[in-house]
DNA sequence: TCACAACGGTTGCAACATGCTACCAAAAGG
DNA sequence: CCTTTTGGTAGCATGTTGCAACCGTTGTGA
């Protein structure tokens, strides 16, 4: 069980995000579970990772809400592990991370897989950060506000 | 030093962003630096990391080309830590954290710190994964497409 | 200029997390 | 039935982290 309970009462998202998922492995386990991973076995054999470090990530997944446990889908009696909708709200960080990955640690013609659009089997626009009223921000034009402790 | 190198070969721009920033503390490092902090000092009253831990980490994202040292800017003899280009690519891996830990773990009405635009004041837009012809995608509309090992 | 505090670490050690291997019960398959 | 697969658990060696103490350099105030 990982116990980080250091930061839950933060009052930074990024920081509670990180509590959340901000480890080694369940990023990893929810990339894989976002490309059709659902079994036990497969997030094993996908990952490489040891047994008793993916039952326990994917009991707090679980526990974190992320993750939901469910009969299996084959009829079987064994169970699967599938994205709630909290999960799925993890797409654009998933996606941000594939694209940041993308264009810094290959090649421009070194192979990687790749997210495409299902529908016309294109590569996704890179994710822009924008304002209310639409304009493109960079991380200049934007500042934290502060919430005073009181 | 951390050393992982178990996925610096993999096909998978994910893997290879987390083996560069997916351990607890980079991705708070890595904001803290976005939100303005500079010097060692800073990160490690903000973080209440150990020194050692932090030392370490901030070699490592050095090292990884996501942070650079450089002379203080305000001409005293020690170094401060700033964003390199690449590092500033993670903005929208900070704002995905940010905008799904706000809309998932904190109540409606419960302070917390907050990203505005800097010119208005507003909050952001929320990060929209959209498909080449400008298409708001789903996790279920898209698919990897896998590189075939040869 | 001299003392003292702050800065930016390093070192050693204890506690905790991880990885590996072996093992095991229940389920599936033949 | 008998065998294999699945989905774990248990134990142990190793790696990583947190904590406290220490230390040389830099800034600071009298």
């Amino acid at each position: 069980m990982v116990t980080r309970t250091r930061f839950d009462d933060s009052e930074c998202p990024v920081a509670r995000s990180v509590d959340a998922i901000g480890d080694w492995w369940s990023l990893l386990i929810v990339r894989d579970a976002f490309d059709g991973s659902r079994r036990f076995g497969e997030f094993q054999r996908s990952l490489g990772v040891a047994k008793n470090i993916l039952t326990a990530r994917l009991r707090t997944l679980v526990a974190g809400g992320v993750l939901e446990s469910v009969p299996a889908s084959d009829g079987s009696a064994y169970r699967e592990y599938v994205l709630t909708p909290k999960g799925k709200a993890l797409f654009p960080v998933i996606v941000a991370l594939r694209q940041w990955g993308e264009q810094h640690f290959f090649a421009p013609d070194e192979p990687h897989s790749e997210l495409v659009d299902r529908r016309e089997g294109h590569r996704l626009r890179a994710l822009e950060v924008l304002s209310a009223d639409g304009r493109r921000l960079d991380p200049d034009d934007t500042t934290v506000h502060k919430v005073s402790p009181q």
